[in-house]
DNA sequence: ATTAATACCATAATTTACAAGGTATAAATT
DNA sequence: AATTTATACCTTGTAAATTATGGTATTAAT
């Protein structure tokens, strides 16, 4: 049991990263990125995902669009900005060197 | 900054991880912990450790002593027990996990 | 006796994710 | 035409965790 609350404390403040990451292939609305990131196991309920979405917004980092859907309410497209894609590049380092620094500290 | 933000995120939920790592190698105290996390830039400050180290004592991850020190107040010395020591492999496992996992995200 | 260095700890505030519930749109069913 | 169903966005309250801050205690040196 313990370990599931560590794997959960683990995935904080990944997810930003994770979510930038899937927006760099492809613009995305709310259930994409909640599927996709389910499928590489990275689990993500919607009262995380939207205020995230909300807030890298803010920031600068996404844009979005509305788009018609094929069955119910339009859709809200995510869209990485250039200010977000350069900014998806600096976590991209940090993280690298944060899985540098477990290993180090593993051995 | 905003990255700064998000590495302090990230580190997160892995200081456990990284705290029971140094410990495997061998006894410490607080002051030896904080000096080798940041060595491996792993930032910790006491306030964050102090209530961690006791959390998993009192998970029975940890036992410690009192031993002398040269100078000032006695220092309290955490070891890893043979709980904490099934424990950290079990969440080595699961860090390797988020990495596949960031990987797969990332292409 | 006072100061300085070391060390442990507690409290309040901020931040965050999550659970739960709410509102709205469009199509299909009755 | 009205209701139901599925989809989609969003907000609020709660619980958990880190951090900032400050406090207490011990030892040695001044």
């Amino acid at each position: 049991m313990e370990v599931e609350n560590a794997k959960a404390q683990m995935r904080k403040g990944i997810l930003e990263l994770c979510i930038l990451s899937v927006l760099s292939k492809g613009d995305a609305y709310a259930n994409d990125l909640i599927t996709k990131l389910k499928e590489a196991k990275m689990i993500v309920v919607e009262g995380t995902l939207y205020p995230l979405l909300t807030r890298q917004k803010n920031l600068g980092l996404l844009s979005y669009r509305w788009e018609e859907s094929p069955q119910g309410p339009p859709r809200k497209y995510y869209s990485l900005t250039d200010k977000g894609r350069t900014y998806l590049n600096e976590l991209h380092r940090s993280w690298d060197e944060l899985v540098e620094t477990v290993n180090t500290l593993r051995n």
